[in-house]
RNA sequence: GGAGAGAUGGCCGAGUGGUCGAAGGCGCUCCCCUGCUAAGGGAGUAUAGGCACAAAAAGCUUAUCGAGGGUUCGAAUCCCUCUCUCUCCGCCA
């Protein structure tokens, strides 16, 4: 959410720098709003403050035993004309929120202009994509020709999109989120979190994906889908939401910060309106998991902090080595609740590009305005936070980044040297009359 | 799921219709005193808005005692609904 105050002195700016982002603020509807607001509250506040006094006098008269009802009288008429200003007024205010609250977060002076990805800028590049000599496989193929990736089941079970794992490659999977955990609890400096992945409305509206994006989310209600009522619980589309939440409404002692997390869970996305991309493989899944890292800083530190969350997830993918991207995401290309934003674009040989792995954002003050999340800051007075998160990495696509870049010839595939201890020394996939095996 | 208790400021805790944004304590800040320390004395100490102003300060004003609604001239206090916490019972991984 942004700034009102930034609205009222600043619209033009305001719009103008919306407008690179591809926002039409609607300039005209908000004065219109604005100018009716101020005169709606200023018009209930004059008739409480009438009020007040009266009944501040009522009682001051009855303590002494004093007759009350020329003042009675006085104040009789104005309950209400209260009544409908105060109405009135509440309506004009929760229809200035519902605007704030469709509005994307402004960019960075530094975020390079744009309309999509194709204006996105590389920042560097880090490893060699190798050189295959032989016919090389997507990991469809790689994971299905080793028995141990399985569409169809996962189809009977769900449904499209979602996936079934077995053998070296589920405990593959589990591996790599245990060694990102691991990686970025000690070397990193995050705390390990146990979240929730059913969350409430309220977190939503505090990280920005409601209310414009329900469309995005799986909703769910106790008692069944025929169950009255709005949902009860939307599954978390990224851990991003339980954590930051976390500081909702809370104000955060100077000397706690920066707060740093990292949590590993599962995803659940509708991606609604993105059918036909992406519709081979475990690219795009209505489950995933992903290790998520967040940052809870200064605001005078969040552009440092956001060099560093980079920095932690790029880290994964050195150790791993495979190689990746990173970009600068253009004013076109960020999300809704982003101020910045680095994608971190992993190379995939199957599909002979670089594809996003991992996205890193400062959301500045936006998501902390929306929650109330606040820190005392050096005067002693509250002021809010800042708030980052980034992909540390998606798993799924890690995995998927490990069996296109560590195929071998006879369709087996190498275990990473740092995943090994997690394989229990299992040094290579293969095919195996086991993996063969039926369901 | 059943029965009961509760939710007040950074924390503890008083307050059952009027001058209460809220006693008292703790903590914190500043000052005084004390040759260090400890103890003592004094002052201050919620948040978010609005108006006005070029802006800031001061000022005027509104809202907020878990949330929402209601009764009333007036609600922390009375009524209703909801949420959450705790205790006991049941069920359950």
């Amino acid at each position: 959410m942004l700034d009102i105050q930034q609205l009222r002195t600043g619209l033009d700016d305001v719009v103008q720098q919306l407008a690179k982002r591809g926002f039409a603020f609607p300039a005209d509807a908000f004065n219109a709003l604005e100018a009716e607001r101020k005169k709606i509250q200023t018009q209930t506040e004059e008739l409480q403050a009438q009020r007040n006094a009266a009944s501040k006098k009522i009682g001051q008269a009855k303590a002494k035993g004093e007759d009350v009802t020329a003042i009675m009288n006085e104040v009789a008429h104005l309950g209400d004309a209260l009544k409908q200003a105060e109405a009135h007024l509440d309506q004009v205010k929760n229809d200035l929120q519902k605007m704030l609250l469709e509005i994307p977060n402004l960019p960075h002076a530094s975020v390079p202009e744009g309309k999509d990805e194709t204006h996105n800028v590389q920042m560097r590049t880090w490893g060699e994509p190798r050189r295959f000599d032989f016919d090389i496989k997507d990991h469809v193929s790689i994971g299905e020709g080793l028995g141990l990736l399985d569409f169809e089941t996962a189809a009977k079970l769900s449904g499209a999109r979602f996936s079934l794992m077995k053998g070296g490659l589920a405990r593959l999977h589990r591996a790599l989120a245990q060694f990102m955990l691991d990686t970025h609890t000690q070397e990193h400096g995050y705390q390990e979190t146990y979240v929730p992945y059913l969350v409430s409305r309220d977190s939503l509206l505090g990280t920005g994906q409601l209310p414009k994006f329900e469309q995005d989310l799986f909703a769910v209600n106790a008692g069944g889908a025929d169950s009255t009522g709005a949902p009860e619980y939307h599954l978390i589309p990224t851990a991003e939401v339980p954590i930051t939440n976390m500081v909702r409404d809370e104000i955060v002692p100077l000397n706690a910060l920066p707060l740093k997390y990292v949590s590993h869970t599962p995803c659940f996305r509708s991606e609604a309106g993105s059918y036909g991309r992406d519709t081979r493989g475990l690219i795009r899944q209505h489950q995933f998991d992903k290790v998520e890292l967040v940052h809870i800083v200064h605001p005078d530190r969040s552009y440092e902090a956001l060099e560093q969350l980079v920095g932690h997830a790029e880290k994964i993918l050195q150790k791993l080595g495979l190689p990746y991207r990173v970009m600068t995401l253009c004013t076109g290309d960020m999300g809704f609740s982003a101020a910045k934003t680095y994608d971190i674009e992993v190379w995939l040989p199957g599909q002979n590009a670089y594809r996003e792995i991992s996205s890193c954002s400062n959301c500045e003050a936006f998501q902390a305005r929306r929650m109330q999340a606040r820190f005392r800051s050096e005067n002693g007075k509250p002021a809010l936070l800042h708030t980052l998160n980034g992909s540390g990495l998606a798993v799924g696509r890690t995995l998927v980044a490990v069996l296109e870049n560590y195929q071998n010839a006879d369709g087996s595939v190498t275990v990473p040297e740092v995943l090994r201890h997690y394989m229990n020394g299992l040094d290579q996939l293969r095919n195996s009359e086991q993996n063969a095996n039926k369901i």
